[in-house]
DNA sequence: ACCATACATGTTATCGGTATCATTGCAAGT
DNA sequence: ACTTGCAATGATACCGATAACATGTATGGT
């Protein structure tokens, strides 16, 4: 076996184990179909030329690529990239590969990336959120594969989905808040003005926003601050917009846990004690919002479970056994619950607050 | 145009526009051979059936997939995808497409990945780590391809390599720590007799060791507990660890800024004073180390520089203008940075310390 | 014996592009 | 006027697999 000859192909298998090509083919996708004699010459040919068989012939043969598009905003959030993770392990059983592609959080560029993504055929397509361009819309339709909407719960998904209410979220959020007697509440999220926006993070803003008016509160101390992603430096940034607009502020929900620690990191330089001064959470359930001191309340959604849930869906989806009519298009809520840890704390009367400089 | 008629082929768009199936390949692939009005006949058949071109038949006629596979430990730690994106904007100009894989620290995860992979036929393949099993080696070499293995650098490497010396991040570490005037040393790192091992932090640990040794320091406190990958929990633990075997000791370094953000919230919990009772370091320089109060010492490695050296270098083998044997198997240097920050300083003197309960 | 049946294997025709070479027409060089 | 050369386009042959159908050979029921 000559090292840098040119491939073998499975005709080169075929002769060498005096069989036809197709017999080959068969013992690669389903050995069971050839006699065990057969099957052993063929393998044996496999192994002495060291043959990997060409997918992309056969992709092109068979009208499956066993490709997965996931479309999401960046990996360089831990939530996304587990959630891609859990997508790639959920397929990984069934010979599927994932194709991630980045929007970084813009629109047209989600755009571009699914017209690329789509000439590689895919099987399906996983995309992260529900506002797509209407050309973006109109060719994952026309692309006639399923389609997959996360990270959202949408009203009319376009065809599945899975993720959470961000709505929700952040009424939670302003709720939890609220209980414990807070009424100078703020949130620090990103602009939605600009290409790079965040678009559940501005849906958990809207329904954190909901709660404070339909609580007589004013949601003029909900910041938006900076392009998409945030960042640590965000949140500590627009902590010290909100201070400034209002050195009075009780309590602040962050969009991100990543923000939230930012805010608490800033709070530390400025020696404002958390939650004795400020009560602060933040949403996202990342490792560090547990390790930091104090440990951060946050909101937790299962990211990586969007992923395995998506990949479940999506193999009975393509698996073609059930009937296609049969599967729920429902959109699948994995839900998300309050975890209240060390930053958030009842509000003081006036007399117990010590006056901050 | 009916929403779910069969996908339009380059045939069906030929006949419409009234020209061969070659002349619309090549208004798609080079606009410039074709004379504009043919090409804007050929375009307008394009829109109306809204044609996407099938990239598998033409990866299989043309024997390029533009396909580059980088095989990774995992995208959950944030420096590697920091790589993956570096790399994936690089090659994006030039429409090559990534094929993540994930191996989770383990080798023969990594050889499965690998076989699999190369059935995609890609153009390039990029792999983390320059130790892999024979089988591995072998089948990447075979493949014909540009292999570039990063995050480290090889004495020997396989074809091309971009990355820095983990070695000498170690040592630098260690000569960081003893010019504080430090004796009493230890290190944070995984285990690594176990599948999951993260064999460029082992390299570090070796480095670290060595430069105590020339010191005639024991190196019995550098720790290894639990598998890859390390995770704040890890250096949390490990702390623990180290501080029960080694009550007095005054300076840690950890294979990973993780560890060492880890680390540094169990002094917190524990009241150790961070850097009064204790010189804490890590690597990697991700963020929350720069964001973390007391801000981590670290030493800097440019992970999305990795990626797109990485990229520039394929691009430049790939494009094949140059002459092949005339580009560098050089491995390309990245460098690193030891950054001081608030959690490392000088040695106090015995009588300076004050007991720890 | 005879035909139905299942099992093991082979044959042929694509899948949807691109590489390569062939053809045509026309402007420029001599 | 005649080659020469280039620009624009077409015809044909693959690329390397799989789908679908065809064939041949044992097996068994009656």
């Amino acid at each position: 076996m000559p090292p840098s000859s040119p491939k073998a192909t499975m005709r080169d298998v075929s002769r060498l184990a005096g069989v036809s090509k197709m017999t080959v083919s068969r013992v690669l996708a389903d050995p069971g179909l050839v006699s065990k004699s057969t099957r052993d010459r063929v393998m044996k040919a496999v192994e002495q030329l060291s043959y990997v068989p060409d997918r992309v012939a056969g992709s092109l043969s068979s009208r499956r690529t066993n490709f997965i598009t996931a479309i999401l905003p960046t990996l360089t959030n831990s939530n996304f990239a587990d959630t891609a993770q859990g997508l790639a392990e959920a397929m990984r059983a069934a010979d599927y590969q994932l194709l991630i592609g980045y929007t970084m959080y813009s629109l047209t560029e989600e755009e571009r990336i699914i017209r690329a993504m789509l000439a590689r055929r895919p099987d399906a397509i996983v995309v992260a959120g529900t506002t797509h361009t209407k050309a973006a819309s109109e060719m994952m339709l026309r692309a006639g594969i399923p389609i997959v909407e996360i990270w959202d719960a949408p009203e009319h998904p376009i065809d599945h989905a899975v993720g959470f209410s961000n709505y929700e979220v952040g009424r939670a959020a302003a709720l939890h808040l609220l209980s414990l007697g807070h009424r100078r509440i703020g949130a620090l999220g990103s602009r939605v003005d600009c290409e790079a926006k965040d678009l559940r993070g501005e849906a958990r803003l809207a329904g954190f926003s909901s709660v404070l008016r339909e609580a007589g509160l004013s949601s003029e101390l909900v910041i938006r601050e900076n392009e998409a992603p945030v960042s640590y430096d965000h949140g500590a940034w627009t902590l010290g917009v909100l201070l400034e607009r209002a050195p009075d502020v009780e309590a602040v929900f962050a969009v991100s846990d990543i923000s939230a620690v930012g805010a608490l990191m800033e709070c530390h330089r400025r020696h404002i004690s958390v939650p004795d001064d400020l009560s602060l959470m933040g949403f996202g359930d990342f490792d560090i919002a547990r390790q930091c001191v104090p440990a951060i309340t946050t909101i937790r959604i299962d990211a990586k479970l969007i992923g395995k849930r998506t990949g479940e869906l999506l193999l009975s989806v393509l698996d073609g056994e059930t009937n296609l009519e049969a599967i729920p298009t429902v959109p699948v809520n994995v839900g998300f619950e309050l975890i209240s840890r060390e930053t958030t704390a009842p509000a003081r009367t006036q007399a117990m607050k010590k006056p901050r400089f």
